[in-house]
DNA sequence: TGCTAACGTAAGTCATGGCTTACGCATCGG
DNA sequence: CCGATGCGTAAGCCATGACTTACGTTAGCA
């Protein structure tokens, strides 16, 4: 069930903000925030979060900490996604030929 | 921008169970809130989202609406997942490339 | 050894959202 | 035509969560 934490992180806008940030290359925090309409340590909770969910990973680099895009934890949600819209297009071709048959 | 709505639709436990026993075939909003643990009046507010989120169609059948999913919603979050996938991928990449030349 | 930079975290505020009960409205059957 | 069925919606409650400012902490640097 790791997609049910990463539906979660994924559902608030600033939170993709920042998550797509992080997907076009490892970045510090403050790299992060800069430019951003929320505060730094609003981007700091956000990063939490992004790394409980498995979707960023933290390196220590000095005083500052990089952030960069866990692929794996984005493909277990690619693949719940992939199973639900496979179903649902079952569904709708089954409901189609039940249609048909009236 | 339509996978926004549907991130935000799915990121519920408990309308991503209404929406999964949809999925599985049309049915009307008492049968889906059978066996839920929320009342029927929750199970309509959440099909209200899922249809506002175009992850759902309604039709009306006398006194009973039937809900039907619509992969067609489901296919533009799934777009969106494997795009995101696919940065993630070639970003990591790019930065082991990146670490291999120091 | 201070000073500064780059963070994470605590505490508090405020809006959002999920849930309940109560009610209103259309539709079918007698 | 009248009760019952199957809904959606309104109102209110309460927990959650996104954000702010203030502070603590660690690492580089003169």
């Amino acid at each position: 069930m790791a997609y049910a934490s990463a539906l979660i992180a994924l559902s608030d806008p600033t939170r993709r903000q920042v998550f797509e940030r992080v997907i076009d290359g490892p970045r510090a925090v403050g790299q992060i925030a800069e430019g951003l309409p929320v505060s730094r340590p609003a981007v700091s909770q956000h990063l939490k979060v992004l790394k409980q969910a498995g979707l960023v990973t933290e390196q220590r680099r000095g005083t500052r900490r990089v952030y960069a895009a866990n692929p794996q934890a984005l493909g277990e949600l690619r693949a719940w996604v992939e199973a639900m819209w496979r179903d649902a297009l079952a569904a709708m071709m089954a409901s189609i030929d039940g249609e048909e048959q009236k």
